[in-house]
DNA sequence: CGCCGTATTGAGCGCTCTCAAGCTAGGTGG
DNA sequence: CCACCTAGCTTGAGAGCGCTCAATACGGCG
């Protein structure tokens, strides 16, 4: 669904191209970005597939989109997930085509940002230029934890890259998962049944609290030592 | 040990922009980088150390360069490899600063290209500007392979990666490794022995060939399938 | 209440790690 | 020329972690 052409808004990485008021140093990103239309996603509904030609990058105004790739022995493997405020789209630029298919989450809030226009739009100012490679190189290494062997240093690592991500901020450690555990497991390059167990025993050992899609990061300091492989997860009791 | 000022060369991702006569739908490219300055580092020699401010992308004109990250844990991991034509440091951008040691893995010919410098002068032309956002997003998900379980199928991999980027192109899929079993390892995430038994697994099936530093790759399809998940690595006889 | 998809729990297996020993190549000195 | 040494690589046996497959529990929805 099409709402309007060449709006803009102030809820994506891109801000301060679009609201210079927002801080005075910024005041040099004077002008809007060109944003072809914006989008409004139902859960489960797709943004684009694999082998469409690269057009557009897109910034998340609000909600949760994964991209998920077909391995060629068949295997549904999630890339990765984009939630509100992030840009995506980036490798299809070195690409020359989507990958991936890009699937909302739950219902989300997208803006398609012609790269083409966006380009000759950044090229008008110097400081968004650099702004824009910021933001582009941001996405080298993104989750290089998952080259991480062990389980529970990835699902820590995991919920602290979350927490760091999910907005709003959490308020005292608080997320609500956009996302079920297969996909998390999937994305983890772990079985459903693993990260079921790691999240059971950090729960035991009350480094987090879990209700439905509620989470809860008791430990965060503890959680940041299990990812970085400086502290046991310790208690295995039951 | 310095070489000169200002000297630019063909011999980077970014040659378009030096030398703009060996294509001529590249002759928009009509200028050449501020090269800093060029380094000649012996074997072992660094580049650079954590922590220190990001002034500089690095373009490999020959040789190979490994980056290594020392974990929290005291761990010391492989973060990267960059061989001759690429450019590294693209990350450092959105850090502030370099997060790893960068060494030579061999004699290596290495252009500093000041980044400030290099963003008011790839402003002067829309073309170069497209271009290094280009190259910059060739890095994202680099090594993706490292996120498969399997130590076969990143073997496989890894070794198709490096046939790729190993310079000048390999003849028959031959190439001289110039990195020694330990640093492949840390990188793969694998034990040094995992690794060894994986090689004598590839040699055994005829799939490579292996005379120390010389590597040839008997069977491209085949590892490439092995590297996808379609293909089992079959034969374990002895 | 019954149904179905999602999540959890359990038992056994397999891949990769650990630790230790053996091998090879290259360098050194007698 | 050869014994010796060292570093890097290979090979072997046993242990541990995460996977597989199967059963059970939960939760939303008609």
């Amino acid at each position: 669904m099409i709402i309007n052409h060449y709006q803009t808004c102030g809820e994506c990485e891109f801000t301060p191209l679009c609201l210079p008021q927002i801080d005075q140093k910024m005041s040099h990103f004077n002008q809007c970005l060109p944003i072809q239309r914006q989008l409004v996603l139902k859960k489960g509904e797709i943004l684009f597939t694999p082998h469409t030609p690269f057009q557009c990058l897109y910034a998340v105004k609000l909600g949760a989109i994964k991209t998920v790739q077909t391995e060629s022995n068949g295997e549904e493997l999630i890339r990765n997930f984009y939630f509100t405020g992030e840009i995506f789209g980036y490798k299809a630029i070195h690409q020359g085509e989507y990958r991936s298919t890009a699937k909302a989450l739950c219902e989300s809030h997208v803006c398609e940002i012609n790269y083409r226009e966006f380009l000759h739009f950044i090229q008008q100012n110097p400081h968004l230029q650099e702004h824009v490679m910021y933001s582009a190189c941001s996405h080298i290494n993104r989750g290089s934890y998952l080259h991480t062997k062990s389980a529970e240093r990835k699902v820590a690592a995991f919920l602290l890259d979350l927490s760091n991500r999910l907005h709003p901020f959490p308020i005292k450690g608080v997320l609500y998962l956009p996302i079920p555990r297969q996909d998390i497991a999937s994305y983890l390059r772990l079985t459903p049944e693993t990260l079921s167990r790691i999240s059971t025993k950090f729960i035991r050992n009350k480094i987090i609290a879990v209700d439905k899609r509620k989470l809860t990061l008791l430990k965060p300091e503890l959680l940041q030592g299990i990812a970085d492989g400086r502290v046991e997860s310790k208690i295995e009791f039951r």
